[in-house]
RNA sequence: GACCCCGUAGCUCAGCUGGAUAGAGCAUCGGAUUUCUAAUCCGGCGGUCGCAGGUUCGAGUCCUGCCGGGGUCGCCA
């Protein structure tokens, strides 16, 4: 499906050319005045200055060519030198009826999608969920748009929270087989420690490390010889890969988010050791407080930009080497045309020394890399989201909240009384997730926002399940008119109402398009959200199940039909499911 | 100290590469219902776009400086 804007710009450019002007001042977009018109081209002002000419001049003469296309109802000039276009009603109908069946063609892109980010032998908290819920909805609305997109969950999984680990546990003697060194294996098939015990295990680790300098000398001894290979500490390791994966699954899961792959920082240790002889062949790399660093700072640089670390004066590797491996591993596997970061924004200079780092390295292949970072969640007093504890709170109890306080509001409302209890269970469910991802999704991913758990559960205004219960509503006309045996026929535009139903529906591809350019997942909240307060206005003037025209009725199903279609495929991609009923 | 992000209505936030009268939700005030799910719809009220300069025919948007909030700054991720 073309964008509507680029199929009239392509005419409006066309009038352009005609007049000796260039094509590129046809560009054509959505009006800011609705009132006015229903889209607009600025172009005439922009070429009256540089042919240095009358705007209104320029304007007139592509207006008049304009005129002459039979699908203008309206052309207009107004101000200075808008050019005012409003279609036939014949013409916004003809194109309705496409939108919603116009499958993604691929466009021949590829994408890989880091985000998701958690970390083995630690429970996921609220810091995951933008990354998680942003992550996921970039990549529905990439493949929305045709690229091939691998997301790839990249577990933190080998740095010094390994040998945090790995050191309290020899401290504890749990599992001692897996400290002695002179033990030749093989090692126990099943994990020494539960999840429950990491859960326990890490906190403690990290305030021993802390407390103590020489427990955490000890972490980072454990950490490098690790990464070294020593065999004992890689079968605890692989333990607490695979405990940790059980959890997390279930997490995203019930988020209803996955990933194709879920490498970590460890999956490419093995390429860690040619990378830096090639980085240091290169000169790339080079010895500095006995660390082995690059530099990265340019002449042209206003900040400072210090040099990444390769190898730690430990022996150990951090994550700006894993990542480097990352970039080397995913131009072998994928060779994609993208690589998006999908991390908190505090995180944008690590990505920027990454990304300096691997152009000098030319590793990247034609992959264009790029960090799209993210704010943080607040709580209602404006400091980072906390427990009444003021701990951190972890995003399961953060979904059991949201899903509680969704079933007290569905209670409230007297909703689904008299459902099976599993279906209201379901649907509180689908209804705080709702809530929880078009909450954090709504602001822009820059932005920090604030956690309100009673606004976002709310059934009124931007939220949600406003969201869903349109589309619920849509869905139990269109049940009742199967059951009345009605049948729906390609939408008709006889009111107000209608036209401009139709043509938001029409611009979906252009919000798909914005959505994607800005990796702005808000912009189809938005859209979402103004699509279904058109929908309730046109539902709130006009019958349809007992409307007595079976002509008009027909067509107003199938405008119902396909607002359907394109909110429930505008939810989906913002990872939003909606119930049957509710 | 340097750099990055943010500062828009009472509150929470949009505003795409500068364009016509700065928008939405909530709150508040008023109106609509023998509901196809009113969990809705319609209307009113509400803003010197942090401050001061500059570029431009035109600036919430671009540039400079300042103020305020958050963040980052070589061996954590």
């Amino acid at each position: 499906m073309t964008a509507l804007t680029a199929e009239l710009g392509a005419i409006v450019a066309a009038a352009f050319e005609a007049e000796g002007l260039a094509g590129t001042f046809g560009r054509v977009q959505l009006s800011d005045r609705p009132d006015l018109a229903q889209f607009q081209c600025n172009g005439a002002l922009a070429a009256a200055k540089q042919a240095k000419t009358n705007p209104r001049a320029v304007a007139e003469k592509i207006a008049a060519r304009l005129k002459t296309q039979p699908m203008f109802a309206k052309v207009e000039i107004a101000g200075p030198g808008f050019i005012n276009l409003v279609l036939t009603d014949a013409a916004l109908e003809g194109r309705a009826a496409k939108i919603a069946s116009a499958p993604a063609s691929p466009n021949g892109k590829s994408a890989v999608i880091d985000f998701g980010g958690a970390n083995v032998a630690k429970p996921m908290h609220v810091g995951h969920l933008r990354s998680s819920v942003i992550g996921d909805s970039l990549q529905r609305l990439f493949r929305a748009n045709g690229w091939t997109v691998t997301s790839d969950v990249h577990l933190g999984d080998w740095g010094l929270q390994m040998g945090q680990l790995i050191s309290e546990i020899g401290h504890r003697g749990i599992a001692p087989i897996y400290f002695d060194e002179n033990y030749r294996g093989p090692y126990p098939k099943d994990s020494p420690i539960t999840m429950e015990d990491l859960e326990e295990i890490y906190p403690a680790a990290s305030a021993a490390c802390k407390a103590e300098p020489a427990r955490l000398e000890e972490a980072r001894r454990a950490t490098a010889e690790l990464q070294a290979g020593r065999p004992g500490y890689r079968a605890l390791w692989e333990h607490f890969f695979e405990v940790s994966k059980v959890g997390l699954e279930r997490e995203w899961g019930s988020l209803g988010v996955h990933f194709d792959l879920w490498k970590g920082e460890a999956s490419v240790d093995r390429l860690i050791p040619a990378l830096i002889a090639m980085l240091k062949d290169k000169h790339i790399a080079e010895e500095s407080e006995g660390a082995l660093i690059v530099r990265v700072a340019e002449p042209g640089d206003k900040k400072e930009m210090p040099p990444l670390i390769l190898v730690k004066s430990d022996g150990a590797v951090n994550y700006a080497t894993t990542d480097l491996a990352t970039i080397l591993d995913r131009v072998a596997e994928q060779d994609p045309d993208l690589i998006l970061y999908v991390v908190d924004q505090r995180q944008h200079l690590h990505f920027e020394q990454v990304f300096r780092a691997a152009r000098k390295a030319g590793i990247a292949g034609k992959a264009m890399l790029e960090h799209a970072g993210f704010g943080t969640m607040n709580g209602t007093d404006g400091k980072p989201f906390k427990t009444r504890a003021g701990g951190v709170m972890k995003l399961y109890d953060l979904i059991a909240m949201t899903t509680a306080e969704a079933d007290k509001r569905l209670h409230e409302a007297g909703i689904g009384a008299d459902y099976p209890a599993e279906e209201r269970a379901d649907i509180a469910r689908k209804v705080g997730i709702a809530a929880l991802k078009f909450a954090d999704l709504s602001n822009f991913r820059l932005t920090d926002y604030v956690f309100d758990l009673e606004r976002f559960t709310r059934f009124e205004g931007k939220t949600g399940p406003y969201l869903q219960y349109a589309a619920v509503r849509i869905q139990s006309i269109l049940r009742k008119a199967g059951d009345e045996g009605f049948v729906a026929a390609d939408p008709l535009i006889r009111s107000d109402e209608e036209r401009a139903l139709v043509l938001h529906l029409l611009v979906l591809p252009e919000k798909l398009a914005a959505a994607e350019d800005n990796r702005a997942p808000n912009i189809l909240c938005e859209y979402a959200f103004e699509l279904a307060q058109k929908f309730s206005r046109f539902y709130a003037e006009h019958h349809i199940l007992s409307e007595s025209d079976a002509g008009v009725r027909a067509a107003r199903l199938g405008l119902c039909a396909l607002t359907l279609a394109v909110l429930i495929k505008v939810l989906d991609i913002l990872g939003i499911e909606v119930p049957e009923r509710m």
